[in-house]
DNA sequence: CGCGTTTGCCCGAATTTTCGGACAAAAAAT
DNA sequence: ATTTTTTGTCCGAAAATTCGGGCAAACGCG
């Protein structure tokens, strides 16, 4: 689970006042007074979200919003507003903003919005890595002649299986239904040296 | 976009207007009357989120979120609730629910809160989708001999080619790097007719 | 209707792969 | 310390694969 919470917040008694809640709640919470001093911990595939105030001096909430977005379109940002800045808050949403609170906010809906916005991203981040994965996989699928590409499957294959038997040659070879001596035949082609997949040399 | 809402609402007046305002927002309203109703929508996988009173004569909120639990762990439940019954619906976000949503609510609120549940919603199936492609592919790298997983790979790559190249196998056998003759011996071999790859055939 | 291109298939030789057997060295068990 | 098992390598013959050449049939196009 997700659990960083970048606090971008002017009052300093407030911001301490919202990272204690949140340490409270197992959270870790990253404060800091600005945009200036956030902005190097914003990037992409951050593992956490943003909980902004709207109305700073320095910079506003939407500085931090269109910032975070050109980082990463998909990193949730939760703008801070006292009442009569709803309606920019509302406004804010049509541009991406995951949600806003309204100051003062109790503690519970502050951790309720935070815990589904970090859900989100975990979601986000997570689709990501598979995504990744998937894409790794079907890469090799569609390079270089036929003869080269089965090779890295093979190689695949037989590595996994050399794992799976912590490097015992000959285990492996039962495993992948074939003599041992062709194993090592083509282990000898692949370069693939048995010692390199023992589990206990590690 | 993911749009369907399961609105579980007793009062008739208030389930219409609801089932209105998601409508005017292109979204895709299923109002019902009550959790007998609602039951037969609700499954895995289902395609969009629960909108559900949480005060009912017949069952309650916790029943429907129960049930759908039992049926798809990762369906967003929002509650709707009288200003009353706000301690009640926290306790309900502790046992799985989305969000919740006090009566009255504001237009605006509502569909925002719906759009986040659909977005959650929409990267859990996208999630699930992805995981179970993935599975589908590593699935044929642990069954079988070495020849075997490796004739299914050639096949799963001479098969893609074949249809890049509409099915024109000197074509793929160019793009794959090997003569043509080579590719019509593992053809026929592998038992892959050239015919079944013609885009116009289709 | 010709005419050039492409397909699908067969042949045969060169090359590669498979796989059993053998054996010394290393590792593990007794 | 000795026996047993396992590893890693080499050999050689049988089997499979690669690939160029050739050829009849089908297809596409002007």
């Amino acid at each position: 689970m997700l659990t960083k919470v970048l606090i971008i917040e002017d009052d300093t008694v407030l911001r301490n006042s919202i990272a204690q809640t949140l340490e409270l709640e197992d959270l870790d919470p990253i404060p800091t007074n600005g945009f200036t001093q956030a902005r190097r911990s914003i990037r992409s595939n951050f593992r956490g979200v943003i909980l902004s105030d709207i109305r700073m001096p320095d910079h506003d909430g939407f500085d931090v919003l269109r910032f975070a977005q050109t980082k990463d379109p998909d990193l949730p940002v939760i703008l801070l507003t006292g009442h009569s800045d709803v309606p920019t808050a509302k406004r804010a949403l049509k541009e991406g903003a995951y949600d806003y609170l309204e100051k003062p906010c109790p503690p519970d809906t502050m951790l309720e919005t935070l815990h589904r916005a970090l859900s989100h991203r975990a979601l986000i981040l997570e689709n990501r890595e598979v995504r990744d994965e998937l894409e790794q996989i079907s890469m090799d699928q569609t390079v270089g002649t036929l003869s080269e590409r089965l090779e890295t499957h093979e190689r695949r294959i037989i590595e996994s299986a050399l794992y799976e038997a912590d490097g015992k040659v000959a285990q492996a070879a039962e495993a992948l239904g074939i003599p041992r001596n062709t194993l090592y035949d083509r282990m000898g082609k692949l370069q693939i040296i048995a010692k390199a997949f023992r589990k206990s040399s590690m």
